[in-house]
DNA sequence: ATTACTGCAAAGGCTTTGCACGGGT
DNA sequence: ACCCGTGCAAAGCCTTTGCAGTAAT
C-alpha cells in the first residue's frame, strides 16, 4: 500500500512533504527526531520547512500513522510502525531502534493477563497500551555478570 | 534515614531548598513536573527560584536519588522512589502514579531472562534497565472488554 | 576560609503558531 | 474554485546558564 492510498484511507491530503517524510520514516530503523528526519529528507525535497516536518508529524500521529515517543530529555522521536513492538534505548546517546520481533513478542506473550487485570481493577483505569523499553548501552558486558534493575 | 544523612552519603551538600523539595517529592504519590513541585513547595520555602527547582531535580537524579521520567510531551516529571517500580500513565492528562508493588512485581518476575539474554546478544548492547507503563484512561471500562496493545 | 548553592534574569533548545502564498482536490 | 498545507518568521514553552551574593562545610 502506498503513501498515497494510506493518506486517502485517513482522508489526509497527499502532498509532496507528506510523502517523502512518511516514507523516509518509515525506512528508518532508528526513530529520529524531527530534525534528523529534516536533514534526511531535504536532499529529497528541497525548500521544505523544519516546521513543515513538525506539523506533518503532528498530523500523521493523530492520523494513527505514527507515534511519538517517550524521551527523558531533548527533542522527541517518532516512530512510523504501529505494530506493536518493543524498544531499546541507548542511554548514552539516546538513540531507540526495534526489538527483533520474534524477542519482542515471547516479551509480550509472557505478560501475565491476571495480573493486567488487576491493575486496572484496583487503579480504575483501562489499560490501552503497554509501553516497555530496554534500556543500555551499546558493547555487551560479559552475560554472567549482567545485573538488571526493572523500573519506571 | 533523614534527608540530612541521605545527602551526606553521596556527598551533597544539605541546604534547606534540598531537603525541601526532596521530601515534598518522595512524598507526593504522583510524579510532578518541576513546576508542579515548586508549586507544591512554596510555602514552606518563601523566594525559593524555579531554577533551583531544576538544578536540585539534575543533582538529584545524577546521584542517583531520583529519575526522570520519559514523556512524549510538556514537562518532564520527576520520581525520587528509586526502587525497581512500574508506572501507570493516564494518556488524557499526562499525570504518572505508581503501580500497586505486589502486582508489579509479578509483571517484573514474568520477564522471561533468557529472552532478554538473547536481545543482548543479538543487539550487541547491556541492558541496565527495563522501563515498563501502563498507558490508558481513568473509568474502567468493562474488563471483558479491553483489548490491549503492548508496545512503543 | 573556602567552596558550592541560590536567586534572578537572560539565553537557549525544541515546538507551535500566524499569515500570505501556492498546491491539492 | 475552494480549502488546506506550506514556508517563513515570530512567539512560546521548558530548561539551562552566568553572575553576584549567601550559606554550608
Amino acid at each position: 500500500m502506498d503513501a498515497r492510498s494510506v493518506f486517502a484511507v485517513r482522508g489526509l491530503r497527499c502532498t509532496r512533504q507528506r510523502v517523502v517524510l512518511y516514507e523516509a520514516l518509515i525506512n528508518m530503523k532508528t526513530h529520529p527526531t524531527a530534525e534528523e528526519l529534516y536533514d534526511k529528507v531535504r536532499e529529497h525535497c528541497p525548500g521544505l520547512s523544519l516546521a513543515t516536518v513538525y506539523n506533518t508529524l503532528e498530523v500523521l500521529c493523530r492520523a494513527g500513522l505514527c507515534r511519538r515517543l517517550p524521551t527523558t530529555r531533548g527533542s522527541s522521536r517518532y516512530d512510523a510502525d504501529t505494530h506493536p513492538h518493543l524498544h531499546a534505548v541507548n542511554s548514552e546517546t539516546g538513540d531507540v531502534v526495534d526489538i527483533p520481533d520474534d524477542l519482542g513478542q515471547e516479551v509480550i506473550q509472557n505478560l501475565p493477563q491476571d495480573v493486567i487485570k488487576e491493575i486496572e481493577a484496583r487503579l480504575d483505569m483501562s489499560v490501552d497500551r503497554i509501553s516497555i523499553q530496554f534500556i543500555g548501552r551499546e558493547q555487551a558486558r560479559p552475560l554472567e555478570k549482567v545485573t538488571q534493575e526493572v523500573s519506571v
